[in-house]
DNA sequence: GCCAACGTTGGC
DNA sequence: GCCAACGTTGGC
């Protein structure tokens, strides 16, 4: 199983949106970008993410799980872009900040830090685990 | 709201 | 195939 991150804008759509779809989830549809195509596509179904909130908030605030293999992209004509469904698993006990995640020297080489831009992306194992500390959770 | 950084596009 | 110009993202 891997690790990863998604990122969303509260305002468009957050944790409490993805909470709201239950058990059917999301198809994390729109993604214009080969490299976090290509990061979806390398997604399985069990798969946990990090759902982030970007923009507005600056933090890591819960833990999806991929429900759906990378598919077509129903927002697209395009058979570029592909995407995958999540569900909300659980929120973190307490949210984890960028500022946190930019203090913690075992976080310094997350791709969050590094390449703030790309919405999706892997986590290390070890970066999960600190992260997961951090909010809370067993992990 | 600003602007730096990044990815993409398109002219050459 | 290079690179300047452009659009978008996201931290501040």
């Amino acid at each position: 199983m891997a690790f990863w991150l998604m990122k969303s804008e509260p305002d468009e759509f957050g944790w409490h949106d993805l909470v709201a779809r239950g058990a059917k989830g999301e198809e994390w549809g729109g993604v214009r970008n080969y490299q976090a195509r290509n990061n979806m596509r390398a997604m399985v179904v069990g798969d946990l993410v990090f759902f982030y909130h970007s923009r507005s908030e600056l933090a890591v605030v819960g833990v999806a799980e991929v429900i759906a293999p990378a598919h077509p992209d129903s927002t697209s004509d395009d058979p570029l872009w592909d995407c995958v469904d999540i569900r909300a698993k659980v929120a973190l006990v307490r949210a984890v900040t960028l500022a946190e995640i930019k203090d913690d020297p075992r976080l310094s080489d997350m791709i969050l830090v590094k390449n703030p831009r790309l919405s999706v992306q892997p986590v290390m194992p070890e970066e999960w685990r600190v992260v997961c500390e951090l909010g809370g959770m067993a992990g």
